[in-house]
DNA sequence: AGTACTTTTGACCACCTGGTTAAACCAAAT
DNA sequence: ATTTGGTTTAACCAGGTGGTCAAAAGTACT
């Protein structure tokens, strides 16, 4: 358990990251964060005064890890079928890797509505320019016209709902660990073909 | 509070569902089922011998209600775009009025892992029977031949994770709650033309 | 060696947690 | 009226909870 080189503080920062992450706010003990540390319980609370500061240090770093590359993608200036198909390959193999994240920030948004904005603040979206520019890629290179929010939403359910559903997914198909990773992987070329086919104009929307 | 028709055990149940839903197992209390049903908390302990015994009842209810329809509808005689019309339709009014549910049960089936298996027995999803129908169905009414793996868990996807993601959404786009509930209107509409779209072929499916 | 400062610890606490138990309550049957 | 059965309650408990505090250990400077 020797801990390299990182100071007290950070390691009860990481410590923090896997129990929160894994048991959520109200499954985590202040107790375990400190024996996960190897630090004394009461070190914890030197540096963090209480649950909820070392919460939401740990609820911002979860954050902006999820969506820092997603803009970066979105407002790169590749052309729209190549922003699909590199998200979706980043999301999947991240998210792969990290399969806690998403569920962890989605409760925690329902949990601690309050603190959102403050972080919102910080990790810059702008969802008016982004939008702006799906519209206006979508419709330029695919010729149809199609509210982008709707796109955004579903490119994101498309890629992170998966990895939520996991043991879902595993219990449904009996997938073995193998078997899951290989279904992901199949993911990485089959979601943005099933996105990018449904943009493609064949014949005119059906009117309602 | 008088609280109707219901008998005690009935009424705990149903105390245990709202705060097990809102709070997750961890979060809720035996002393807030108790009050929220009108009881002394010993009686929540003569009728369910514990915390694990009543998350159970509540656990197996809300993944039933969830599964249940979803069934029907896929086994159904209806033609495939029939069935994806029909199911989102239900699907996003069933959600929206039970915003909490899909969360609870996703992170139920990560919480206890171990009763996922008993409760699949009950709730019988013979997988194997609904990929070979969907696979059939896509091929003759779309002409395409996909792996139906990816079309039901993207079906899905697109219409369970909005409603995860409310709050999300709505910081992202700063929806009012009567913006949030026009956009899940219109996904009624927008989801299904999304995923024929997809399953319809133009050109011939790139070869891998 | 002594001082001033930060870091780390063990002991402690008030409160809350799920759970137990024995007694009270209440209907229906005798 | 008494018994019998299920129902409901108050009182209680051991263990755990986040959090505090003062003392100890370490560090750097003089």
């Amino acid at each position: 358990m020797g801990n390299s080189v990182l100071s007290s503080e950070e390691r009860i920062l990481e410590a923090a990251k896997k129990v929160f992450h894994h048991k959520g706010f109200d499954g985590a003990r202040m107790q375990e964060i400190a024996d996960e540390a190897g630090v004394n319980k009461s070190l914890v609370h030197y540096y963090y005064r209480n649950k909820d500061n070392i919460f939401q240090a740990v609820f911002e770093d979860a954050f902006s890890k999820l969506i820092s590359r997603l803009n970066e993608i979105f407002f790169s200036e590749l052309p729209f079928s190549a922003k699909i198909e590199t998200f979706i390959d980043y999301y999947v193999t991240f998210l792969s890797q990290n399969a806690y994240l998403p569920l962890f920030i989605l409760n925690g948004l329902y949990e601690k509505p309050d603190q959102i904005r403050k972080i919102m603040g910080k990790n810059q979206l702008s969802p008016d320019r982004l939008m702006d520019q799906i519209r206006k890629q979508v419709k330029e290179e695919m010729n149809i016209d199609i509210n982008p929010m709707h796109i955004y939403i579903n490119v994101l359910a498309l890629s992170i709902f998966p990895v939520i559903a996991k043991p879902l997914i595993q219990t449904i198909f009996g997938f073995s660990n193998e078997q899951l990773l290989r279904f992901f992987e199949e993911r990485k070329t089959s979601v943005p073909e099933f996105i990018l086919n449904a943009l493609t104009s064949h014949e005119k929307n059906t009117s309602r």
